[in-house]
DNA sequence: TGGATGACAGTTATTGAAATCTGTCAGCTG
DNA sequence: CAGCTGACAGATTTCAATAACTGTCATCCA
């Protein structure tokens, strides 16, 4: 199909990967597919992923880390804490939106090694709390926030913040007031962080 | 099989459906079943409940209100609201958790409903999000509670315990350390209702 | 010789025919 | 006559045969 006749790399798969799994979705897309639209045989895609579980995981690794990359840019800035937390919190609700709505396949994917309990998910989650932790530890430190354990509190927030980013709540997340239920939601959290 | 001749009312259908349900799971139990262990013809269950989906409701509703009665009681007693609220709130973890654990059959009965959008599961919530209002709207009065709204509040705390009621969390509620987290949510959730 | 290939064994998905189920209703029965 | 029955049409599920896929590896080629 596009036989391009380049060196056959990690990163080439991985693109024809996502591309197929965009097209065909988690259920029917085989690595075979993966293989001819890179013009190569599957023998040639199992040397370099040594299962189709692993390719898929890789795919949606790097999928994951797009998001984390742009949240963290958040989380690392001096501005104050709570802004910061209010803006971490609903930009991280917008990315799994986006991705839910306009890339809906990838995101089965995603669902799919949620209910595997993968590896890259519990890293994915572990990044986003460390994220959530330093934002909390840095309003704990500057008095406006009241956590003696800073990592307990950002766990606590993203528990209950689940419904606005756990892709088992997806379906919810056109419905009208889905909005003002994640304000009220968040707006409850700030008040039992803050200091007295 | 247990052609018990008393008249058939829809009060013994519920029963033996729930009992089929329990046995051979949602995806499996025919309204044929139900009519076999009650040794009836299929037909004359239909003049009671004019679908299958009618049925299913009909016994999800039943035994969602056994919850909901037993709650109930929590959130009308006058004790003081924190501690109602956070007893309501346990309860209700426990009483999802011990169903799911107990009878995985009706729980994922009630699962497809809750998938489907039916007014049952919509009503059973409007149910639980009421008593929590009531409970809110209690410690509003009595100065506990900061809550000009105390019916967005309860919704706001309702949705940020998902994790610990919405079916499609339960897999998670046998994991070592629930406990502690959901203990971690509620604190944060109380300490941000409480008035200044 | 490092990387690609395609045939192969074992497993999983697809297909279409047969069986079962849902919902209706004319007629039976007590 | 109120309530139950069982035959029926159309939709859905089951099942077994067939096809496709995953993962391996002896072989090939540049």
């Amino acid at each position: 199909m596009a036989p391009t006749s380049e060196t056959l790399t990690a990163e080439r798969i991985l693109e024809a990967t996502e591309e197929v799994l965009r097209r065909h979705g988690p259920a029917k897309a085989t690595v075979v597919d993966v293989a001819r639209a890179l013009g190569v045989s599957h023998g040639s895609v199992y040397r370099h992923f040594r299962t189709k579980a692993a390719l898929r995981e890789a795919v949606t690794k790097r999928w994951l880390d797009r998001t984390s990359e742009a949240l963290s840019g958040i989380a690392a800035d001096d501005r104050d804490p709570e802004g910061r937390l209010r803006d971490w919190l609903r930009t991280l609700f917008e990315a799994k939106r986006r991705k839910a709505g306009l890339d809906p396949e990838l995101f089965a994917t995603y669902r799919v090694l949620t209910d595997e309990n993968g590896t890259v998910v519990g890293e994915h989650l572990a990044d986003l709390t460390a994220q959530l932790t330093r934002i909390v530890r840095a309003g704990a430190e500057a008095g406006t926030f009241a956590a003696p354990d800073p990592e307990a509190a950002a766990r606590a927030v993203f528990h209950a913040t689940g419904r606005f980013h756990d892709p088992c709540h997806a379906h919810e997340w056109e419905r009208p007031g889905v909005e003002e239920e994640f304000t009220a939601v968040v707006d409850l959290l700030v008040r039992g962080l803050r200091a007295p």
